[in-house]
RNA sequence: GUUCCCGUAGCUCAGGUGGAUAGAGCGUUGGAUUCCUAAUCCAAAGGCCACAGGUUCGAAUCCUGUCGGGAACACCA
C-alpha cells in the first residue's frame, strides 16, 4: 500500500475486486448492482475483523441462495492480500479475519492523514446549498433559532468533510410586514432619543431595549427632520437602517456560536430584481399557476373578514398538498411563498442540491415549497434535489423546571445569554445530542455538569486526558514506534483502534443521511473506549500509556493515544466544538 | 377535521436507509485507585421496540390502520 488508505476503503476495494471477478466468471450478471453491499464491523468481535453482507444482497441477482454465493465470494477473499480467513456465518454473512498488521496500519493512516482522516470523496465535489437560521431581522437571536443554527452549521461542515462543495446561506426576510413593524418601533425609539415622551410601547410594536441604541444612532445622524413627518416619508429610510442594524446584531450572535454564512440573500433585493415575476411567468406558461378562489379554512372557524377572492394560485395539490397556495395577495403584493419560490429558483441555478433547515413550526409549508422546487427545476431541465430538514422545539429547563419566557414583554432568552451562561461548546454539542426531528430539553444545570452523564464534558475530558499524557511523555517515548513495538499492542488496544477506524465510515453514513448528530454519538463512544483503556492503567502499571522502563511499548501506546486524539479532534471540528488540551 | 414529527429498560435517549443474541447514560445493587487527570472504570439486574395487521429468507427499521404525546394548519412571516 503506497498511498495512505484507510482500512475500510482498502477492503471495500478488495471486495469489489472479488465481485468483479465473479462477474467475469459469469457467476454474477454483467449488470449486477453492488450498491447495497456493505462492509462493517461484525456484530461480535469474536467473529472476525470485518463482515460483509455481499452474498445476501447479491444472491437474487446471481439466481442462487446466499450461502452458495457466499462460498464463492469467500474463496476469492481468502486469496486476497492481508486476509487470513473468510468464514460464512448466519444467513450468509462473510466474516473476514485480517492480519494484525492491518489495524496497526490504520494507526499510521490516522497519523499520516492528520486533520484529513475521515475526509471522503463521496460528495464528488457536487455543490450543496445549505440555508439555515434565516431568522427575521427584527431583533437578537433567541433560543428558538439556536438548534437550527447549530444543526445547519454542523451539517455544512459534515458535507464538506464528505467531499461536497458547500455554500452556507442566510435568507434575510426584509420585505414583509414585520420589518415595517420594526421600522415603526425604531421610529418610536428615535423620537424617544430626541426627547419625546413615548410612554409605554404600544401593542403590536417591538418593545425590546435593543432598539434604543438604533433610535439614538438615527437621532444623531438625521436630527429631528423625521420626528413629525408622515410615515410614508420615513418608513423606507428607517426600515433599511433598522434591518442593517439588526443584521449586524444577528451576525454578532452567530459569531458567538462560531457560525459564519458565506451568502446573505435579501428578499427585498429579490423583489427589486423582479425574480418573483419571472417565476410566475414561467409557472403560468407551464400550467402550474392559475387564477382561482381559495376555499375557506377548514376545521376551525373562518376568520371574520374571510371572503372568497380570486388569487393567483400555485398547484401544490398536484404534489400532495391540501390546497393550492396563493403566490400573491389580493392587494397585489407577493405572499411570502411567492417570493420564497423565486428565491429557491435562484438558489437552484447555482447549486446541484438544496437543503433548508427550518423550525418545526413551518412544517405546514414544506409541501408547497418542495412542490415549487420540483416544478421549477424539472421544468427547467435541471431537477434539483431539495430537502427540508425540520428541527423540533427545544424546551429550556433549569434543574428540571421549565424556564418561563414571555415574548410579549421582549423578555426572551437570547442566544447571547445562553452562551454567556454555559459557553459555545456546550450549546453546540448539546444541540447535537438528539436527532433534530425529535423534541429535546436543554437543562442549564445539566449541561455544565462534569460527569459521564454529560457528553460534552465527557468527550472533552477524554481529549484532555490524552493531551495530558502526551505532555508527560519523555523525548525517547515520544518518537515514532518501531514495527516491533507496534506489534506489542494487544487486544485491548485493538478495541480502541477498531473504534477509531469507524470514523471515516461514520462520516460517510452521517453525510448521506444528513445527520450530523451521529458524529456526536460516535465521539461519545470513542471517548468511552478511551477512558476504559485508560483505566486499565489504574490497577496495572504495565497497561499505562507510559510504561516505565519500556520505551518501545510507551512509544507505541503514545502513538495510539495521539491517533485517538486526532480522531476526537476531527470529529469535534465537524461539530464546531473546541478540543481542549486541559480541563 | 387535515398535515408533519415522536412513541425502544423505572427515567433521558442511540439504533449506520431491512441483517447475526436490542444498545448507552442516569437511577438501583455489588466491586475497583501505590491514579499517565477517579470529574474515572468493571460487573449484575432491568425489554411484548405503543397496539393490530401486512410486505419477505429476515422488520425496532418499510406499508396500512388504531391509540397516546407534541407542533402546524392566513392573502401572516
Amino acid at each position: 500500500m503506497t498511498d495512505t488508505q484507510t482500512l475500510y476503503a482498502a477492503y471495500s476495494g478488495i471486495i469489489d475486486t472479488a465481485l468483479g471477478a465473479l462477474v467475469s466468471e459469469g457467476v454474477l450478471p454483467d449488470d449486477a448492482s453492488f450498491k447495497n453491499v456493505t462492509l462493517e464491523p461484525p456484530r461480535d468481535a469474536s467473529h472476525g475483523d470485518l463482515a460483509t453482507n455481499a452474498a445476501m444482497v447479491l444472491a437474487k441477482q446471481a439466481k442462487t441462495n446466499p450461502r452458495t454465493l457466499a462460498e464463492q465470494i469467500a474463496e476469492k477473499l481468502t486469496a486476497a492480500d492481508g486476509v487470513v480467513s473468510a468464514d460464512i456465518a448466519g444467513p450468509g454473512f462473510i466474516n473476514l479475519r485480517l492480519e494484525p498488521a492491518a489495524w496497526l496500519n490504520e494507526l499510521q493512516a490516522i497519523t499520516a492523514l492528520g486533520d484529513d482522516y475521515g475526509r471522503s470523496t463521496i460528495g464528488a465535489g457536487t455543490t450543496v446549498n445549505v440555508e439555515y437560521v434565516s431568522a427575521n431581522p427584527t431583533g437578537p437571536m433567541h433560543m428558538g433559532h439556536c438548534r437550527g443554527a447549530v444543526v445547519g452549521d454542523a451539517l455544512s461542515s459534515l458535507l464538506e468533510l464528505a467531499g461536497h462543495d458547500v455554500t452556507r446561506e442566510y435568507y434575510i426576510n426584509d420585505a414583509g410586514g414585520q420589518v415595517d413593524v420594526l421600522a415603526r418601533s425604531v421610529h418610536l425609539r428615535y423620537r424617544e432619543a430626541l426627547g419625546a415622551d413615548i410612554g409605554a410601547i404600544p401593542e403590536g410594536l417591538y418593545p425590546g431595549d435593543y432598539l434604543v441604541p438604533v433610535g439614538k444612532a438615527l437621532a444623531s445622524e438625521l436630527g429631528d427632520k423625521f420626528a413629525d413627518a408622515p410615515e410614508d416619508e420615513w418608513l423606507p429610510v428607517f426600515r433599511a437602517q433598522a434591518v442593517t442594524e439588526m443584521m449586524e446584531v444577528i451576525k454578532g450572535d452567530l459569531a458567538l456560536l462560531g457560525i459564519h454564512h458565506e451568502v446573505f440573500s435579501s428578499e427585498a433585493a429579490l423583489h427589486q430584481a423582479g425574480k418573483p415575476d419571472e417565476a410566475e411567468k414561467w409557472l403560468r406558461e407551464n400550467g402550474f399557476v392559475y387564477d382561482g378562489v381559495l376555499e375557506a379554512p377548514k376545521g376551525k372557524a373562518p376568520p371574520e373578514d374571510w371572503e372568497p377572492v380570486e388569487l393567483p394560485l400555485f398547484r401544490s395539490t398536484q404534489f400532495g398538498d391540501d390546497q393550492d397556495r396563493p403566490i400573491k395577495k389580493s392587494n397585489g403584493a407577493w405572499t411570502y411563498f411567492g417570493a420564497d419560490l423565486a428565491y429557491h429558483m435562484q438558489k437552484a441555478e447555482k447549486a446541484d442540491e438544496l437543503i433548508d433547515i427550518w423550525g418545526a413550526d413551518h412544517a405546514g409549508t414544506v409541501k408547497r415549497i418542495k412542490a415549487a422546487v420540483a416544478a421549477l427545476s424539472q421544468g427547467k431541465g435541471k431537477p434539483t434535489p431539495f430537502d427540508v430538514k425540520l428541527v423540533q422545539m427545544v424546551q429550556l429547563m433549569r434543574g428540571g423546571e421549565p424556564v418561563k419566557m414571555s415574548k410579549r414583554s421582549g423578555n426572551f432568552i437570547t442566544i447571547a445569554d445562553m452562551i454567556d451562561e454555559v459557553g459555545k461548546d456546550v450549546v453546540r454539542f448539546t444541540m447535537l445530542t438528539r436527532k433534530p426531528e425529535a423534541q429535546m430539553e436543554f437543562d442549564f444545570a445539566k449541561v455544565v455538569e462534569a460527569s459521564k452523564d454529560n457528553p460534552v464534558w465527557y468527550v472533552q475530558y477524554a481529549h484532555a486526558r490524552i493531551q495530558s499524557t502526551v505532555r508527560k511523555a519523555s523525548e525517547e517515548e515520544s518518537v515514532s514506534p518501531s514495527d516491533e513495538a507496534l506489534g506489542q499492542l494487544g487486544d485491548e488496544e485493538l478495541t480502541l483502534i477498531r473504534r477509531a477506524a469507524q470514523f471515516p465510515r461514520e462520516v460517510e453514513a452521517a453525510a448521506k443521511a444528513r445527520e450530523p448528530h451521529r458524529i456526536a454519538f460516535y465521539l461519545y463512544d470513542l471517548a468511552t473506549d478511551l477512558n476504559a483503556f485508560y483505566s486499565l492503567g489504574n490497577t496495572a502499571l504495565e497497561k499505562r500509556f507510559i510504561v516505565k522502563h519500556d520505551k518501545g511499548l510507551s512509544a507505541a501506546r503514545l502513538f495510539l493515544a495521539d491517533a485517538i486524539g486526532q480522531v476526537l479532534r476531527n470529529g469535534l471540528r465537524v461539530l464546531g466544538v473546541e478540543a481542549v488540551d486541559r480541563m
